[in-house]
DNA sequence: TAGTGTCG
DNA sequence: ACAC
């Protein structure tokens, strides 16, 4: 059967973002045992690592990935690399977890039959933070973001298509999801830097996992 | 321009 | 908030 892993936070109306976004809270709690754990096997075969941006400035979070796609930067630019320039192996396996998840939470903002072929990992430490941008390195837009958030607080920054829109601040916590597609697909996003604080599972971290279509 | 530094 |  298909178990009720979701049937407590599943149901919950989600808080709108926009016309085709949106935040489920708490969504993801009742897999945080076993995301962690999922987590934590990923960054064996793909340790945690320091991105730097195409202008050579060294990123604040940590970074990883999982699928068939990992998201990539350094001085040749922002892209998906099917092999981790790490170790040169593919990335780790998606977790089937993580897949139905995602896709369960693009269907609560109506984005049927999402299938991620790329997670990319970010871990934020105290200080930590990434500046507005838009995720365009995908070859198609039509699918949404889905983001999952671990551990810390923090304040998520939702702008819009244009740069110039002030970003409107929210509050993302442990087991939250945020879903954006269509429209929203290209709205400017980030995190602002994040305060200290220790979280019960993950101490002084937040994990988020955004989940996406990279590929064909 | 997924960055930092400076100015009201 | 804005410039680069």
């Amino acid at each position: 059967m298909q178990h009720d892993l979701f049937s407590t936070n599943g149901g919950s109306e989600p808080i709108s973002l926009g016309a085709q976004s949106g935040l489920l809270r708490g969504f993801a709690l009742p897999l945080q045992d076993q995301l962690l754990d999922a987590i934590q096997d990923i960054a064996l075969e793909a340790p945690w690592r320091q991105l730097f941006t195409p202008g050579g400035k060294p990123m604040s979070v940590r970074t990883t990935n999982c699928g068939t796609w990992g998201w990539h930067s350094d001085r040749q630019g922002y892209r998906y690399v099917a092999h981790d320039p790490h170790t040169g192996k593919p990335w780790p396996q998606l977790p089937e977890l993580l897949q139905q998840l995602a896709r369960r939470a693009a269907s609560q903002l109506g984005f049927s039959d999402f299938e991620a072929d790329a997670c990319l990992l970010n871990c934020y430490e105290p200080g930590a933070q990434m500046g507005l941008h838009q995720d365009r390195d995908e070859q198609s837009f039509a699918a949404p973001i889905v983001s999952v958030s671990l551990g810390l607080p923090a304040q998520f920054l939702w702008g819009g298509t244009q740069r110039n829109e002030r970003p409107a601040r929210i509050e993302l916590l442990h087991g939250d999801v945020v879903v954006w597609g269509g429209v929203d697909r290209l709205r400017f996003h980030g995190v602002a830097k994040l305060a200290a604080g220790k979280h019960p599972q993950l101490g002084a971290q937040r994990i988020n996992l955004t989940l996406r279509h990279a590929g064909n």
